[in-house]
DNA sequence: GATAACCGTATTGTAAACAATCTTGAATGC
DNA sequence: GCATTCAAGATTGTTTACAATACGGTTATC
């Protein structure tokens, strides 16, 4: 397998230790090849009901079954994908109702963490912000897709980083991710690339301002327009009945 | 591996598609093998920085090492165990910080929920939450700290369940997971115990009638001993510094 | 006597082979 | 012509064997 990184030490807590030094996990073969898959579903590269075949996917990756399995059972476990016994896996589509019960779950804490930042923010982090938004602007007007969707990616990251809770962080990104794959129907229009960019914008400054109740708003509103635009595209396609609940 | 069950068909949907006969993901024996390593930690039958060797497991579940590398890496993703490249698992304890950042977390998504849930509850919703509780309040009369665990477990999935939103359920499942562990040092003390009983019950009466505050109230109570409990202990043991930051 | 290099063992990580299961398509009977 | 049965191929699930790695103790050396 080759598409590991060199790796170096770290540490790993456990109660009562101090801190051990332990060989870092450095990120398992199973979880990069994961995380390409994700890329490809998100890009569109992979539709929804496409089949992910074991073989297939060892070809592609340089590598045996057994980490693709593990990538695979990982992404049924994030809802990415669908698994079959004896069947295999099959990229998931979301329905109109799990996508708006996911975006009402995603509100609730990405407002819980904006409520619980510490203000005033640091100066270097708001620089950060400000880099990474120089990046998001710069890619959407070349129309760079992959650069728009990282930058973005990081933005937020960077962002919900500063509430300090840990587990919420890990919660809003485990949300994020099962979503990933709608954003291409809200960046299908450039009017809503660009209403993205000036939200960040509006972010920072009133987390430059420390104005909170403006930045809780920017959050929800921000949340708003890719839900709306992937159910508005699924009834256009499937019909507007929601066929059935989702068990 | 017989740790399996009969398993019936069931249906998988798939959006554009109505319902699609498919084999139903009978538990598989990696999950099976999970819950039970799960039951272990939680009754304080494996301690926290105890090895989890591979070969030993495979042993006493009767398997192969496939299945147990499977469950312990869906251990890791739950964050009750941790794992060392080529040194394998072990029973991962939480720092007080963690712990605290969970509940918070938890308290922001339960609140989430009962404030969601659709009035007036179902009669037979309300029965089967009394049905529970009767075996809760029975197994802490008795004594039986493993069904007091499981009961309590079906009480806050059926009260929760009835939020409506699925992945608002999951997640507070999630995130209930990761605390298991941490049951034990507050079901120590038969007042938390009784405690919790009142809680319930008191829990039940918001419900029948239709008094959302005072869910709301009691749901946030509710989480508060577990997490005292547990860092006092916790303190106790290891000194009261909080020994670096968590990552 | 302390320290550094070495080797044996325990354990995980990887790979390949085998078995079970499902899908597909053709052949057969009505 | 249509439904049913059967067989072949494809794919996943399981098992076993092998290689790589890390730890612990022993020995050699200064």
């Amino acid at each position: 397998m080759m598409v590991g990184k060199p790796a170096k030490r770290a540490t790993v807590r456990t109660p009562g230790s101090r801190q051990i030094p332990a060989p870092r996990p450095r990120e398992p073969a199973a979880v990069l090849i994961a995380k390409r898959i994700e890329e490809d579903i998100v890009l569109g590269r992979r539709q929804p009901r496409e089949r992910l075949i074991e073989q297939d996917l060892c070809d592609l990756f340089q590598t045996h079954r057994g980490d693709v399995r593990l990538a695979l059972f990982e992404l049924e476990k994030k809802g990415l994908v669908g698994r079959i016994p004896n069947r295999g896996a099959l990229v998931r589509g979301l329905t109109p109702q799990e996508v708006r019960e996911i975006y009402a779950v995603r509100e609730e804490l990405e407002v819980m963490a904006v409520r619980i930042i510490p203000f005033p923010v640091a100066a270097a982090d708001i620089g950060r912000l400000e880099e990474v938004q120089r990046r998001h602007t710069a890619a959407i007007a070349e129309g760079d897709l992959l650069t728009v969707f990282y930058s973005n990616l990081s933005f937020h990251q960077i962002l919900f980083g500063l509430c300090g809770n840990a587990c919420l962080i890990e919660t809003i990104d485990l949300l994020a991710q099962k979503v990933y794959g709608i954003r291409s129907y809200a960046n299908a229009f450039p009017d809503s690339l660009d209403r993205a960019r000036r939200d960040h914008l509006d972010m920072i400054k009133a987390l430059r301002g420390s104005r909170r109740d403006e930045l809780v708003a920017l959050t929800r509103r921000h949340l708003q327009p890719s839900p709306e635009a992937y159910i508005k595209d699924y009834e256009r396609r499937f019909g507007k009945a929601d066929p059935a609940p989702a068990h």
